[in-house]
DNA sequence: GGGCGAATAT
DNA sequence: CATATTCGCC
């Protein structure tokens, strides 16, 4: 059993991390138009009223679709299909689209991990901490499995014995091998990770600024909105939003820099002014073959 | 029963 | 190969 809900917080000695490193940790895994299309509004959404959304009865995700921006067809054939199942709701047996941990996402990832310590980061706190909606606790199970390999794998790697794929520098930098460089290189990992973790002081933190932080196990929607409705002054002001791109083929991640901003706006009578050129949109990663449907994430702009 | 972790499946 | 899903254990 892991007591860890009860006073995870006692153990905070790894490394604090400041407010504003806290503070922008939240993040959305549904589209605009997705949300839009589900009346569930944004974090920052101007109106001053509490959560309109009220606990959907058996639902954590209808369909976290795809991010895909121009326009949601992909949605709208969810919605179709939904709306057949006979209820409202699309039916809760449908199946989301494959996450795609993009650097972005990884790095909250580890962050999040960071900020726990290892023995800690167990993939319902991380997922807690990460306060990316839409992302499930087997999602970051999956990714902590293979980040945990990834990590025992450097672990193991400092000798420099030539056996396989060069090497992996041993504690920092580990990618130097382009052939090694896919994923989890692309994030720095804090020095701790491979160290047996020292002892700890008991340091008690002043206090704690996690945006999701309730012990109720709600949709992770619901989740996100709630913990903004409690704190509306810990969102930033600017939509950094969408950016999602799929899979590099090369594996050399650069920012997610704007790449275009189509699509001026929808039919959604609020403004929608978006201070923040940051809309990014990328549509290549259209796994058709196969009907396999991907999800990204976006980037938060921290980093 | 929940949740974690590793194995196994797609 | 990257995620998802399943399974056994605590």
């Amino acid at each position: 059993m892991r007591e860890d809900d009860s006073n995870w917080f006692s153990r905070w000695e790894e490394e604090l991390p400041s407010p504003g490193e806290l503070m922008p940790l939240s993040q959305t895994l549904i589209t605009p138009d997705l949300a839009l299309a589900f009346d569930i509004r944004n974090p920052h959404s101007n109106s001053p009223q509490q959560i309109p959304q009220p606990p959907p009865p058996s639902n954590p995700l209808p369909s976290p679709g795809n991010p895909n921006q121009p326009n949601s067809a992909e949605f709208a054939d969810s919605a179709e299909l939904g709306s057949g199942t006979g209820g409202e709701e699309p039916a809760r047996t449908l199946k989301r689209p494959r996450l795609v941990w993009t650097p972005q996402l990884h790095k909250r990832f580890v962050d999040a991990v960071a900020h726990l310590g290892i023995k800690n980061a167990v993939p319902k706190t991380i997922m807690q901490l990460m306060s990316v909606d839409g992302l499930t606790r087997e999602n970051v199970a999956s990714h902590l499995q293979k980040y945990r390999l990834y990590l025992k794998r450097m672990q193991g790697l400092s000798g420099g014995s030539g056996g396989g794929s060069g090497g992996a520098g041993g504690g920092l930098a580990a990618s130097a091998d382009p052939a090694t460089e896919h994923l989890f290189a692309s994030s720095p990992v804090p020095p701790h990770f491979l160290h047996p973790a020292r002892p700890n002081s008991d340091h008690f933190l002043p206090y704690v600024q996690v945006p999701a932080l309730q012990h109720h196990h709600h949709q992770q929607q619901m989740a996100a909105a709630a913990a903004v409705a409690a704190h509306p002054q810990l969102q930033p002001q600017y939509h950094r939003q969408v950016g999602h791109f799929g899979s590099p083929p090369n594996g050399h991640f650069e920012h997610p820099f704007l790449t275009r901003q189509s699509q001026p706006h929808h039919r959604m009578g609020a403004s929608v002014h978006n201070p923040v050129p940051g809309y990014v949109e990328d549509m290549e990663s259209a796994n058709a073959a196969g009907g396999r449907k991907v999800l990204t994430l976006f980037p938060t702009g921290d980093d």
